[in-house]
DNA sequence: CTACTAATTAAGAGTAACTCTTATTTGTTG
DNA sequence: CAACAAATAAGAGTTACTCTTAATTAGTAG
């Protein structure tokens, strides 16, 4: 285990310079708290369990790390995007483009991704209402800037 | 035009009274508009729309109403759930499922899903970066209360 | 049609979750 | 180890709700 760990912290700090990002503390125990913790924590979260080693850490840090982090695909911003909420009253069966960088939705119509089935250990414990495939990058109008 | 609009306020009618709502203008206006609008409004943009016909109306009812127009399926909450941003260190192929009630997300890992297509008219235009599959509904817990 | 009552609304205060600004500190490079 | 650009802490500011309260109103019982 403690070999894992420093394996991992090495992969860190290479994944840092390809990027040009120096190596704090901060960003370190940032990292292998994200890294370690299952679940989906918010910025919040995981600014609680870092203050307990490092309390003079500020949550502007925390959350700004993590930004950094999803810049460079050491992890992913899913579900909640902090962002307000959006209403669709379009009631046909239908998918979504997101743009990651001016969040605009986009309509997808795909019968294939209508047809979908739902993995049985998923529907035998939770009630599954709805399924929708989100795809998520950069849309036209963004890439042309 | 003018009939399709009548049938729309019936029916809005219809499904009020079916959950106990009453007709209220502001409901009536939110409900033209927002089925009226393309696209993915948030509560603030809907909001500002509806001012201009109606310069008395409050934010807190646009978005007060929106909520119940969701809780009764007149219309989603879609990408944006106003919630804190989530974030995800698994870098293993996955997808979600998200409970609409706690908001506990739920890894799913299902093989089928890895393997979708993107669908054509989407990928010439746009870029994907990645794509996922969400399954939202009640999980075991919230349903066992 | 009137009175009643519970639902609904407007207004404004309050809160959560960022997001920005500024002064200070710290990795990194030469 | 000196210089400097990057990163941090602290705290103010902003956005998007969310709640409280008092006033109003839709539905209905008479």
């Amino acid at each position: 285990m403690k070999s894992s760990k420093k394996i991992k912290r090495e992969e860190f700090i290479r994944i840092c310079k390809l990027h040009g990002l120096k190596i704090t503390p901060q960003r370190m125990a940032i990292y292998e708290e994200v890294t370690g913790s299952s679940g989906h924590p918010s910025a919040e979260i995981i600014y609680r369990k870092i203050k307990r080693k490092y309390p003079g850490i500020s949550f502007d840090t925390v959350n700004r790390t993590l930004l950094t982090f999803s810049d460079i695909g050491l992890l992913q911003i899913v579900e909640g995007y902090g962002e307000p909420k959006r209403f669709d009253a379009n009631t046909q069966d239908h998918h979504h483009f997101r743009c990651l960088r001016c969040g605009s939705i986009i309509d997808v119509y795909h019968k294939r991704y209508d047809e979908l089935e739902i993995p049985a250990e998923i529907e035998t414990h939770h009630k599954v209402i709805r399924k929708r495939v989100v795809l998520e990058g950069i849309c036209k109008q963004c890439r042309e800037r």
